[in-house]
DNA sequence: AGCGATACATTGACTCTCTAAGTATTACCG
DNA sequence: CGGTAATACTTAGAGAGTCAATGTATCGCT
């Protein structure tokens, strides 16, 4: 288990809290969990990087709050995604797939330059 | 062409530059534009963010440096890699795989929860 | 010769996001 | 009752990029 050299979620995690709202309405402490259980912990979200990161995407208008109770009944904020937010997940999401696709023909094992 | 937001660099710049030195040593400046040219502007590499990449590394003794000539006969200082740095490499080429290909699992189109 | 462009290196001010580590509240359970 | 889990929030701090300026040497052109 390769301990994560840090931050190497900049600029990332907007995308996959917008993906993961994509699928639904959720709270922020569900979405950090989920993203961890569904990538077996390679991706690891902090609260203290999670809220803000709630906060920044609200301001800019990706996603809409709005209290309401979790699964089990309790207080949560439930957050959604907008238009705009969606809009902003194909364009990270086409952003990442170019970047990502280029990092990985680079570091790729073997063949020269 | 999506204008990369910026620094989704951040995190993988080392990796790039040690993948680069495994090739062979090289002056900071090709290493830039030889990134740029092989990932067809997909990476932009500023020189603000790579010499002190550059430093970074030779502090933690995955490179080092001395002063030559480049290719067309100027002073330049070329870097190669270290012991340690082909190690580092292999270690930062593992954690992107893992974490990249976790957010494409994550990021892929389509595909419920 | 003179001049602009290019190769190459360095640096500083600034910004952002993340990490770490804490606080607060409410509910459930032994 | 007391502990632990679920949920939200906050703050202090560092690290790594960006941008833009500066410096110098060399080359090519007119």
């Amino acid at each position: 288990m390769p301990t994560l050299s840090k931050d190497r979620l900049h600029g990332t995690l907007d995308a996959l809290v917008l993906k993961t709202l994509s699928w639904g309405p959720r709270h922020g402490y569900a979405i950090a969990r989920w993203l961890e259980e569904k990538t077996g912990d390679a991706i690891q979200v902090e609260e203290g990087s999670l809220y803000p990161a709630l906060y920044r995407m609200e301001k800019r208008g990706w996603i809409e709050a709005a209290w309401g109770m979790s699964e089990i009944g309790r207080k949560a904020k439930i957050y959604r995604l907008t238009g705009a937010g969606r809009k902003q997940l194909r364009l990270e999401t086409a952003e990442w797939t170019h970047f990502a696709s280029a990092v990985s023909r680079i570091l790729k094992p073997d063949a020269g330059p």
